[in-house]
DNA sequence: TTTTTATTGAAAATTATTTCACAAAATAGC
DNA sequence: GCTATTTTGTGAAATAATTTTCAATAAAAA
């Protein structure tokens, strides 16, 4: 399954890459360089190169890259060439902000079941994703072969939702909880922490006036 | 302003382990080892304590870490023992799941003042918090000192709104949008992209597998 | 056609971060 | 008080990521 591994910190930007590639294409740009899409998405370009070249080589000398065929190549690496459904758990105040967001408008992942404790909940439909009892989690997710879950319910069961979750066959967890979920090593977990990143950028204000 | 710069990536851990030194705390705990902190925030141990001694001999050998004075300093670290008021722009889907969450429960951090271009949100109070027009943008944020801001409008408004907020003061930004930000030098910008977020999970998944 | 200019790709250098491994110090048990 | 045990703090090594540099090549201009 893995080709050859290319660095972690490469495969972050390759989603920053891949979006901005789509809005060349939309106002029909045939090609760019890295130094123009290192403007647009803040990224050196010598890194930029860096990132494209452990693919091989996809741009030209002089000329720079083809927006098409760059975009066809990530759109392939990235998966968005086929639908990836996903689950959410947990429909409160943050999961009804992200069932209303249309994920499959620029990728291609949308939110095919929801999932909440609240029995006025289940077996509603919100945004047209159908709200189903957590009784009905691991079924669901087995049924409908759902390996990605979007995780926003109270820290305080995320443990016990991420287990019963992961019986269910789920292999990502994009974690919206301040807990830090313990899960067995084929299992990824991305973490979103909100008060995390603003303490951070509280912490970078304090300590790190301007340079970098 | 800077005392002796600590690893970026060190920076950015500080605010876990400070939640987790919190519940410690709340826990009646007043010990605890690299270790056992280890597991719970599932950082490496050596990566701890090296990471500690970035702010000198926090612990002591055979025994560990004393949670309060840890905490205490962690406390002061990241400004967390004065209030922070932060300003929300675009209270739209993910803006209001944001207002109705209480950062101020586990960080002491709070929105105080929330902009829209929506005539019918002016002038209301969303979740104790008023809501203001934005024509009123630049004078709030000057007049409530207020540094951060949490950017939740459309993309394509983005820059726009940016500049406003950084004439107005402005030197931090939560960035939820999917434009990179262009800003001066001497401006944060925090980007929280959950569509990124979402592909580099699915890749992430597709070509590592288990290991790491 | 020749020259100039633009731009990649890759090697090398640099910088940043993590991990190993262990002496030093403190505690805990007896 | 002595010994075994625990656990830190940190040099040194390993690993990861970024940045510099420049030869090679393509395109554009002369
Ligand atoms: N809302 C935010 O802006 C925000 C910001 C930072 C972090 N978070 C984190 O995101 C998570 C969700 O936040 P929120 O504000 O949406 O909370 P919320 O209380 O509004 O929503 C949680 C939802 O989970 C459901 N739930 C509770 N127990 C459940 C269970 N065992 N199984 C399934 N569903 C269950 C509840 O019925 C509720 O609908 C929390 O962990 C919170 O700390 C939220
Ligand atoms: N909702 C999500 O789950 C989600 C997920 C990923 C990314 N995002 C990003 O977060 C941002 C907000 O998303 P959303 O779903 O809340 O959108 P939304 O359309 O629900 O909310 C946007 C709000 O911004 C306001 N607005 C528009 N122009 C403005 C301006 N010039 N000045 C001030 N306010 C203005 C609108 O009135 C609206 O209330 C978007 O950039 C979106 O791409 C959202």
């Amino acid at each position: 399954m893995t080709e050859q591994k290319i660095p972690k910190a490469t495969a972050k930007r390759l989603p920053i890459y891949y979006r901005y590639l789509n809005i060349l294409k939309d106002a029909d740009k045939t090609r760019v360089s890295s130094t123009e899409l290192s403007d647009a998405v803040k990224v050196d370009s010598a890194t930029i190169r860096r990132d494209f070249s452990y693919f091989g080589a996809l741009g030209k000398r002089g000329y720079g890259y083809d927006v098409e065929s760059l975009l066809k190549f990530f759109k392939k690496i990235l998966n968005q060439d086929k639908l990836t459904n996903a689950a959410l758990i947990g429909v409160g105040n943050l999961g009804n902000a992200l069932l209303n967001f249309n994920f499959h408008q620029n990728s291609n992942v949308r939110i095919s079941a929801a999932f909440d404790v609240r029995p006025d909940l289940a077996n509603t439909v919100q945004s047209g994703v159908p709200i189903y009892p957590m009784a009905e989690l691991r079924k669901q997710l087995e049924d409908q072969q759902i390996k990605i879950v979007i995780l926003t319910v109270p820290s305080s069961v995320a443990q016990d939702v991420t287990d019963e979750a992961i019986a269910g066959g789920v292999r990502g967890i994009l974690n919206f909880t301040s807990l830090r979920l313990s899960v067995p090593k084929d299992v990824r977990v991305q973490n979103v922490d909100l008060t995390n990143e603003l303490q951070t950028l509280i912490y970078f204000l304090d300590h790190y006036n301007d340079e970098d």
